[in-house]
DNA sequence: TTGAAATTTTGATCTGGATCAAAGCAACCA
DNA sequence: TGGTTGCTTTGATCCAGATCAAAATTTCAA
């Protein structure tokens, strides 16, 4: 597990020192922000709130595998520049509960610690940038743009959350299966000639331990839905969903 | 089911017609929003603020068992004044999933409407005042304040509602009940001689949709827990946790 | 206080998905 | 290119909690 983690703000005390290359993840850091909230309906993130977060967050790259240090003390807010990860709670008995993924362009918010302790892990090559939760709030407190967006972006993981605890406590492993595609093709599918194409980074015991399900049952009810036509694979991660619509009847949606 | 629901925006308006006690009512919405925000840490919510969310808000009053009607078209915004309220999503086939409960002072956001249909319900007698969230955006954009605190309690809905994905998905039926207890205890007990007093405003079909389980199987791991002594009832909703260090150990917690 | 309705508890049986076991595959590296 | 390792699939059995059924409480209204 090998770590590229600058922390900007020391960096620029070493910048002074080195006059190396510093400056240049400075920069990174704030193209990858400025990125975010380019295309956010009200993003009116203003341009010194980027160079504030720009200073405060720690620009990240993980490898697939490599847990994301969170902050100690203190919830962390992060932003996925690129990659996908996966939030997991442990609880007793060594147990993991797959809270969430997340993929580019998601902010995800990590609490210091609750009934259960939560990791987050790289699904594949990741950059990530790292925000304390209080350092982040204190530039946020001064842009209402950036509360407002934060707080859409919160709320969007709450309504997910819901969704899936809809599907832990009520649904079958079939529905859990479908639900789980429809919302990967709506995340991070590519439409193709009526059906969708994924290339899902996570494998069956991520899928099982988010679902609530173990890996031999996501295999069985994958098999299923393709003995159904509903879906083609094509390796351990490719898979075309010919009919998402007849698959989303599937998912006990409402 | 009788409402007493009143627009005290369009009461206004009605005001200067009728000349009657409108404006009580206005007073009692911000006298309520005030009670809110009193106590909160950084709780610089504005005096203006408040009179403008007085005038967005409905107050009403639920009794047990009501529905309290949803804004149509968009998200809602609930403060729980007093009294205790369930929020459901219904999956296929009839199936209910309580999402969280919700007691005095909680902020609630609910979904216009996704992949589940939800509604909330009174446990019983319940005062609430409800916004349509374009209009409380609009005024909670103009105080850093108010995002801040709504943030902050939509953080907290967020990490409430993993928990409650981790127990649906991992843990067993006695582990889910003991859970339950300790969290209810932590929201609305009473500590008392080492112990913990709660009186439960919901039923056990309510615990059940709560935790996944049946209500059978909720009343099964009641009686196992009171056998072990960590339980004592009273009726149908008085509850008694002698020893709620023991009983978290059970909960699976870490 | 009584009586009826609703809720809760208890008991017997069943089943969906877990667990245990082993064979097939795919990706990776030398 | 072939072997090795870690996934994934498939098969056989098991069990926690669901379902079905009925008795016992609690609540509440008259």
């Amino acid at each position: 597990m090998i770590w590229i983690k600058e922390q900007t703000g020391v960096l620029r005390q070493l910048a002074s020192m080195l006059n190396a290359a510093v400056p240049v993840e400075i920069s990174v850091a704030r193209a990858a922000i400025v990125g975010f909230f380019a295309n956010f309906p009200r993003g009116a993130v203003a341009g010194r709130t980027l160079d504030l977060l720009g200073e405060q967050g720690s620009m990240l790259h993980a490898k697939k595998g490599d847990t994301i240090p969170l902050m100690a003390g203190q919830d962390t807010v992060a932003f996925i520049c690129e990659g996908a990860t996966k939030l997991i709670a442990t609880a007793s008995r060594g147990r993991e509960q797959i809270v969430a993924f997340h993929f580019k362009g998601d902010l995800v918010s990590i609490p210091r610690s609750g009934e259960h302790a939560y990791s987050m892990k790289a699904l594949r090559e990741t950059q990530i940038v790292l925000f304390g939760a209080q350092a982040f709030l204190r530039v946020a407190r001064d842009d209402p743009g950036l509360l407002e967006a934060m707080l859409a972006r919160t709320q969007l993981a709450l309504y997910r959350c819901r969704d899936k605890a809809v599907g832990l406590g009520k649904k079958t492993a079939t529905e859990r299966m479908a639900s789980f595609l429809i919302i990967m093709a709506e995340r991070i599918g590519s439409p193709v000639s009526g059906g969708c194409l994924l290339d899902l980074p996570m494998s069956r015991r991520d899928i099982g331990d988010s679902l609530g399900l173990t890996i031999e049952t996501v295999s069985r009810q994958l098999g299923e839905l393709r003995e159904l036509g509903l879906v083609e694979t094509d390796g351990r991660s490719r898979i075309f969903l010919p009919d998402p619509a007849t698959l989303s009847t599937r998912a006990g949606h409402i």
